[in-house]
RNA sequence: GGGCUCUUAGCUCAGUCGGUUAGAGCGCCACGUUUACACCGUGGAUGUCGGGGGUUCGAGUCCCUCAGGGCCCA
């Protein structure tokens, strides 16, 4: 043994987490080791980065909680743990983020400036206009990106040690870092030379604020006040056929009226053309199914393109492509060549340059004027598409952009990413639904492009022809060694620099990549895919993938893409979806409903082992309340922290002799709480092993307690060495106690590491987190855990006894009989002594009745109570 | 509109394969303690297991149905 260690007068929780942090770090406790090992002794995790210009909130506690627990079982179980831990700093937030706090915006058409200073640091600024930001080039905006996330990064990494993530920090990651580049430009090349990227010309769901094109994944339907509109089209005998449309401004894009096959009203008019209103435009009536007989009049106006419908039927009805909303959300200026007529080519002159809402106010009032509009607006509300990020509707344009296969468009794909699913062991299983779903909900290819600055370039060039347009049938690659490349600085192979932009040279892609296409590759960004051979070797496919249930459509479902295209294998064993924090309204807490807490204040107000005992309390995939006006688990969890603590100091207060250990027991009644505390440890694994981590706290805290108030008190006489007991019961109820407490450190070990780690310190070198998890000891032949049950129920008699006296319960006991069944009793007479002891009785008997119960008490007589209370007064 | 999920004590939640009188913690009330324990012990009250129907010797548990909450998708 070392040094005396020094427990404290007065055990606190105050502190443990600067101490042990510190500790930790410096002896690399938590680092990852690959020496002498293969992929068997080894459990990885692929852990989500969290997205570092957002905030971590109360949910990123409670599921990296999760995660962590398993670290730590694992870790004690013995296996090399491989937990890195990564930052998703690429993309729009970090984007946004930076625009607000440093009042700047990009503009890729100004050059760099060298030494620039950005107007101001720190705001939220979230009043702001676009105009009052200072246009920067978009060299100055990435390096305020990189700035800025490197801040948030720190300040992370400082919640997460808080917080006690057994994280090995030295094998971080960012997702914007040059490793990360180069591997998610690897990944797409080798999706391009496979055939699963390609570049479309396509209608594009868009966002005119971000001017950026937006993937499935990324949308959300929002209810949106509107207007139904009652226009007349004409029919060539002069007719008239009534439309209704919630968007009267795409009129100069319509290509045709679409009206169910079965609708017996419109079926004469199918094959023939009518006369758009206002623009005076011959357009087909068209059966398709889509068509909603009951909705509005029956027959919809096809325009380019106003939803997701339009853009259907434009391609199943092969309609012509009218686009006329620009890129900037705004009607093009020229007027369209297919509107003829002079009142035509006059009404568009109103709508030209103008937005989507001012277009809609001059074509109402056109229609008002030429008498086509026959109803007043009716107000309604529905659902528009929006870019879940963004704040105005999507518009749908056409564009080229790159995809990769997803099985949106190969039902075949689609069946090998489900075959795929069934590989993944979900926990809990019902998770796995939500990925099924999704992948049988796909409705087309991943659009990876982005219109956007902080990101992953698109690692390819185009040729110019002579006549300086791009042949983008023909893209020129870099060599997998050159990267990561940015097209629009870096040169493509075989061209100079001269060459960029002119007849016959060459031009660079210039949209980055979706920030999904880069987090999707977290296996192989922390695994060292096509870096470090050796360690992917190890580490992939990964044992453990912890996530929300929120991400399972995104997070999960292109990370098990990625994985399939390119290792054809599942990225991990086992899916742990932990479930989220709802507010006493059982309302999701999200920062849009302002009722997020931040950890920061909780963990240092309570304990870090506090909270996590609260995360640590909920199952996988069970949403918890949390109230963080009266944190009931967490005053719980706390409470059990320090109760760890005075434990320890307690147990370890009696005098430790002679022998340790199992060898060193010899009182049935130390030997029935082994075998119960065995049960535990086994119940306790058993959960741990099936990701059941609040099953496993519950079982040993509920064992902890009884330990606590019976065993405890049973044994405390025993232990000090008072009374007159066998000789050697003493140093058994010692080594027993001692015994149980290294155990039951250890099995709150992943739980509550602050605490168990201070008081293993006291006892014990090396550190808790790297001792061996326990397993079942050698027990006397005898052992039964049913004698400590027996004496607990005797124990709560006698106590019981006392307090119907309303006596203290150290009031000594003239005489006392205990009854029991045959068999039980005499169980039970071999922890006589402890009994005796703890309740203070003159003379102990047994005998036979139908239940164990005290059946007699006699106090002592009362001279000698008063006798008590006096030497008390005195003291 | 679809999928998933939940509904058990005042609150937060367990409840295994369908099997005795449905449990824990917190809170509340009463009493007792106060040198391991900013706390501990003993006892107590509170239940139409969301409603209805079915299967079964037996249902909190399985099936159907309805209602409500939540999440995701449309």
């Amino acid at each position: 043994m070392t040094d005396a260690r020094r427990i404290p007068d007065k055990p606190a929780l105050e502190g443990l987490e600067a101490t042990w942090g510190e500790r930790w770090e410096q002896d690399g406790t938590y680092r990852f080791s690959r020496e002498g090992v293969t992929r068997d002794d080894i459990y990885s995790i692929d852990t989500p980065p969290p997205t570092a210009s957002g905030s971590l909130h109360i949910g990123h506690v409670f599921s990296f909680t999760h995660t962590d627990i398993v670290a730590r079982y694992q870790r004690m179980r013995g296996k090399r743990v491989f937990y890195p831990m990564g930052w998703d700093d690429n993309g729009l937030p970090t984007e946004r983020r930076v625009q607000n706090y440093y009042g700047v915006r990009c503009d890729p058409s100004l050059p760099y400036q060298p030494g620039f200073t950005p107007p101001f640091e720190g705001g939220d600024n979230k009043s702001s206009k676009a105009g009052d930001q200072v246009p920067i080039s978009r060299q100055n905006f990435i390096e305020l990106c990189e700035r800025l996330t490197v801040e948030d990064e720190k300040l992370f990494e400082a919640l997460w040690r808080m917080l006690g993530l057994s994280v090995d920090w030295t094998q971080t990651y960012r997702t914007i870092g040059d490793e990360a580049r180069a591997a998610s430009q690897k990944a797409f090349l080798r999706n391009l030379a496979r055939g699963e990227a390609y570049q479309a010309d396509a209608p594009t769901l868009w966002d005119v604020t971000f001017r950026t094109a937006v993937a499935q994944a990324e949308l959300e339907d929002r209810v949106q006040p509107g207007a139904y509109h009652r226009i007349a089209f004409t029919k060539p005998d002069g007719g008239v056929i009534e439309v209704e449309t919630s968007r009267p401004e795409l009129l100069p894009s319509c290509v045709a009226l679409i009206a169910h096959p079965d609708d017996e009203r419109y079926q004469p008019l199918f094959g023939t053309t009518v006369r758009t209103p206002v623009f005076g435009v011959e357009v087909p009536v068209l059966p398709h199914h889509l068509a909603q007989a009951d909705k509005g009049t029956g027959i919809a106006m096809n325009c380019t393109f106003g939803d997701v419908t339009d853009v259907t039927w434009w391609r199943e009805l092969d309609l012509p492509n009218r686009a006329v909303i620009g890129f900037d959300g705004r009607f093009g200026s020229e007027t369209p060549e297919w509107i003829g007529s002079d009142a035509g080519r006059d009404a568009y002159a109103q709508v030209a340059g103008k937005t989507v809402f001012s277009a809609r106010q001059a074509v109402v009032e056109r229609l008002r004027e030429t008498g086509e509009l026959l109803a007043e607006p009716q107000q309604i509300t529905h659902p528009v598409k929006f870019y879940e990020k963004g704040d105005r509707p999507l518009e749908i344009v056409s564009t080229r952009q790159w995809y990769i296969t997803n099985g949106g468009r190969s039902e075949e794909l689609r069946e090998r990413l489900i075959e795929l699913g069934r590989e993944i062991d979900f926990v809990p299983e019902f998770m796995r639904v939500r990925y099924e779903n999704w992948v049988r909900g796909l409705a087309g290819d991943w659009l990876i492009s982005r219109q956007r600055f902080f990101g992953v370039p698109i690692p390819v060039w185009y040729p110019l022809d002579a006549d300086g347009n791009p042949r983008f049938d023909e893209v020129i690659v870099p060599s997998e060694d050159a990267l990561p490349v940015d097209p629009s600085s870096d040169l493509p192979p075989g061209y100079d620099a001269s060459q960029r932009g002119e007849p016959n040279g060459f031009v660079g892609e210039h949209d980055i990549m979706d920030t999904w296409a880069t987090s999707s590759l977290t296996p192989q960004l922390a695994g060292g895919w096509e870096r470090d051979e050796e360690l992917w070797q190890l580490v992939y496919p990964y044992d453990l993938r912890p996530q929300g249930q929120d991400i399972i459509r995104t997070w999960l479902f292109s990370t098990a893409l990625r994985s399939l295209l390119e290792e054809g294998t599942a990225p991990w064993a086992h899916a742990a979806i932990s479930g989220f924090i709802v507010d006493p309204d059982r309302k999701k807490m999200s920062k849009s409903k302002g009722n997020v807490v931040t950890p920061a204040g909780m963990l240092e107000q309570h304990g870090s082992d506090a909270v996590r005992y609260w995360a640590a309390s909920s199952r996988l995939g069970t949403d918890a309340a949390f109230d963080p006006q009266n944190p009931t688990q967490i005053r719980i969890g706390r409470r059990l922290a320090i109760k760890i603590l005075n434990a320890a100091k307690f147990i370890l207060s009696f005098p430790a002799g002679g022998a340790e250990g199992r060898d060193a027991v010899t009182h049935p009644l130390d030997w029935s709480m082994l075998a119960t505390l065995d049960r535990v440890v086994a119940t306790a694994t058993e959960a741990l092993d099936e990701y059941d981590h609040a099953r496993a706290l519950e079982t040993v805290e509920s064992f902890f307690w009884t330990f606590c108030d019976d065993y405890l008190e049973l044994v405390k006489e025993r232990a000090y060495g008072a009374g007159e007991t066998e000789d050697d019961g003493q140093a058994s109820a010692i080594a027993a106690l001692r015994e149980a407490l290294a155990t039951l450190l250890r099995l709150f070990a992943p739980f509550v590491p602050f605490a168990t780690e201070e008081a293993w310190s006291w006892f014990r070198d090396g550190s808790i987190h790297l001792a061996p998890w326990p397993g079942p000891g050698r027990v006397d032949d005898a052992a039964t855990p049913e004698l400590l049950e027996l004496t607990s129920l005797a124990l709560v008699g006698i106590r019981r006894a006392k307090t119907d006296a309303k006596a203290s319960q150290k009031t000594p006991v003239a005489s006392a009989v205990i009854a029991g069944p045959e068999g039980r009793v005499e169980l039970l007479q071999l922890a006589e002594g402890d009994l005796r002891a703890v309740g203070r009785i003159e003379d102990l008997t047994f005998e036979h009745g139908p239940e164990v119960q005290v059946t007699s008490i006699a106090l002592a007589p009362s001279e000698e109570l008063e006798a008590i209370r006096g030497d008390r007064g005195r003291a």
